[in-house]
DNA sequence: AACCAGGGTGAGC
DNA sequence: GCTCACCATGGT
């Protein structure tokens, strides 16, 4: 991968793999990038920029000089995701579902991003999470950018519940609370995953699943393996037919697949979800 | 009109 | 520890 600054305000990232569309709109694991006319725009921790998709990589338009750094890191672009394939070795479909994605990356999200968009995704559908999570940034950003913990957490209910985040908004409000009082998910994301995970759980609104969305999506710990509706089925179908219930997928899941399996996970949760590869296909 | 969606919580065993 | 009803909302 190699970094060419254009401009004051554009840089252009190349020699690497990174789909987009994929990645930014179709992926599930962040909700407010927008499509615009030839690119892709959208906001991170303060920062606001829009993606122009090249042959070879693409351009970053409203990356000011310093900025390379975070945006390496929030596209991951310096993890070499060809290696994480050993990690589906044995699992013939978890090494289809990654050979399919070959442009996919897991997002090294903020924290705080991953948190409210999880606690909204809580039995929900992808759609209506991307109006909900862009309705609260329109409403409670600072013009454009994604709301503050003390927004969120200064936000009435009556107001959360009118952009549609229905019985989540007590969880949402109490959750900002705590991380605007000091609840530090910085210092939790330098955490081991167990010891990461026991405490998100703590957080109203945050159960297994959303805890490891938050470790996978938002601290770039990798060995978290969400398990919905859809990783449920594939896990079933394929994987682990025995398992007793989700917790147990959850466990199987980390153990064949170690550090490395939430690359894996968001493969099979895309393939299946998207009917690229079908549950109910002959062996 | 039921059922589903990147589930979590609290009550009752 | 485990199971289960319930929780808003919009789409099918």
């Amino acid at each position: 991968m190699t970094i060419e600054r254009l401009s004051d305000s554009t840089v252009r990232f190349s020699s690497v793999s990174f789909d987009a569309r994929l990645v930014l709109m179709d992926s599930a694991q962040v909700f407010h990038w927008q499509e615009t006319d030839g690119g892709f725009a959208g906001v991170a921790g303060g920062h606001a920029a829009r993606l122009i998709p090249g042959e070879n990589g693409f351009l970053l338009e409203g990356c000011e000089p310093g900025d390379e750094a975070f945006w390496t890191r929030y596209f991951d672009l310096e993890r070499d995701y060809a290696a994480l394939r050993t990690a589906a070795a044995g699992c013939p479909v978890a090494l289809e579902a990654l050979d399919r994605l070959p442009g996919l990356r897991v997002l090294r999200q903020p924290p705080w991003e991953a948190l409210v968009a999880f606690i909204i995704s809580a039995n929900n559908n992808v759609g209506r999470i991307r109006r909900i999570v862009r309705g609260l940034i329109d409403r409670l950003g600072e013009n454009g950018a994604f709301p503050a913990p003390v927004a969120l957490a200064g936000a009435g209910e009556e107001e959360l519940r009118a952009l549609g985040c229905g019985y989540r908004a007590p969880f949402l409000i109490k959750s900002a609370r705590m991380v605007a009082d000091g609840f530090d998910l910085d210092a939790i994301a330098a955490l081991g995953y167990d010891e990461a995970h026991a405490r998100l759980l703590t957080l109203p609104g945050v159960g297994d699943k959303v805890a490891d969305c938050v470790q996978l999506f938002g601290m770039g710990q990798g060995e978290a393996f969400p398990v919905d509706v859809w990783i449920e089925r594939a896990m079933r179908r394929w994987v682990s037919p025995e398992a007793k219930d989700k917790a147990a997928i959850r466990r199987a899941a980390r153990d064949l697949f170690g550090e490395d399996a939430g690359l894996i996970q968001q493969s099979l949760f895309h393939c299946v979800r998207m009917g690229l590869i079908g549950l109910d296909r002959p062996d």
